[in-house]
DNA sequence: ACAATTTGTTAGGTTACCCTTACAATTAAT
DNA sequence: ATTAATTGTAAGGGTAACCTAACAAATTGT
C-alpha cells in the first residue's frame, strides 16, 4: 500500500524536498511553491497526499522531514534525472537548461530498463569520448 | 486559434486516425475507442475536441476525415515518434515493444529542438553503423 | 509586546481526461 | 422488412492537478 507509483507531479514534488534537505536546509511550503511555479494552496494538497503514502513526515506548521521510504523514492527520480541530463547535455548537445527541462519531463515516463539503457550509453560515452566528438562534429557541420 | 498546442492525448487520437485514413480505411468510433483502451464516450468527446480544432471533419453518424492542418500536425507526432522508435530500438537496443512504448510517451513532450537533435543522432548512426555496433558490443558485455 | 508581514490552510472552483449507463441511430441477418 | 446486433451519443460521475480568496498561525521589526 505504500508502493503505488507516483504521479509526475508528485514526483516533482518529492524531488524538490530532497533536494532542499540535502542541501541541510529547511523547505518550506513557499520554497516548494517558487521552485515549481504551482500556488501554496497546491504545495498544501500535494504534502498531504506525500505524507498519505509515508514519503514524508509533516503536520500543519510543522518543520517537512523525509521518511526513508521517501528519500529512496527521490533518489531514484534525481538519478534518472542526472542521466538524462547528461544525455541531453553532453551528448546531445543541448544547452543546460533545455537538457535540464527535457530530462524533468522525461524522468518521471522511463522504465527501469530504459533507464539502464541510458546509463549503459552515458558510460559508454564517458569511456570512449571520440564516440561523443565525432556525433558533435556531426551535428555542428551539418 | 487554431494552432494551441494540442494534449498528449488529443496527439494520440490524431494519431490513431491519421494511421487508419492512410491505410485508406475509414475509422470508426470504436476502432479508436479499441487502438487507445478508452470507452467510445470517451472518444465521442475527444472526437469533438478534435473538431473543434479543425484538425478533422466529423459530425453524427458522419465518416471522420481529416483535414489538412489535422494530416500536418498527425505528421508531425509521427514523425517524432519514428525517430524515436529508431533510437530506442536500433541504438539502445530495446525490444520493439517497449521502444514504441517509450516513444509513444516521449512524442508528446520533446521541442522541435530536441526532435532535431534525434533526426542528427539517426542520420549519424545510419551513417556510421559502427558506433551502433561499438555500443552494442558494450552494453551487451557489460 | 504588538502591529505588520509572511506563511500555511481551507473552501470552493476549473479543466482535462476518463468512466458507466442508457438510449438512439445505423447496419446486418434472416 | 423486421428483428437483432453494433455503433454513436448524451447525461451524469469521478479524479488529479491546478487556481483564487479569505482567514489563521507564526514570525519579524521596532
Amino acid at each position: 500500500m505504500t508502493n503505488e507509483k507516483l504521479s509526475s507531479s508528485l514526483e516533482d514534488y518529492l524531488e524538490v524536498i530532497y533536494n532542499y534537505i540535502d542541501k541541510n536546509e529547511k523547505v518550506r511550503a513557499i520554497d516548494i511553491s517558487r521552485e515549481l511555479s504551482v500556488s501554496r494552496a497546491s504545495v498544501t494538497e500535494a504534502l498531504k497526499k506525500l505524507a498519505d503514502k509515508k514519503l514524508i513526515n509533516y503536520g500543519r506548521y510543522d518543520m517537512i522531514s523525509m521518511t526513508e521510504y521517501g528519500r529512496t523514492k527521490a533518489i531514484e527520480v534525481i538519478e534518472k534525472h542526472n542521466t538524462l541530463q547528461y544525455f541531453f547535455e553532453e551528448i546531445m548537445g543541448l544547452d543546460s537548461n533545455e537538457a535540464a527541462q527535457t530530462a524533468c519531463k522525461i524522468e518521471h515516463i522511463i522504465s527501469e530498463n530504459v533507464f539502464d539503457r541510458f546509463t549503459d550509453l552515458r558510460n559508454f560515452h564517458q569511456n570512449h569520448p571520440e564516440y561523443t566528438e565525432a556525433f558533435k562534429k556531426h551535428y555542428r557541420d551539418k
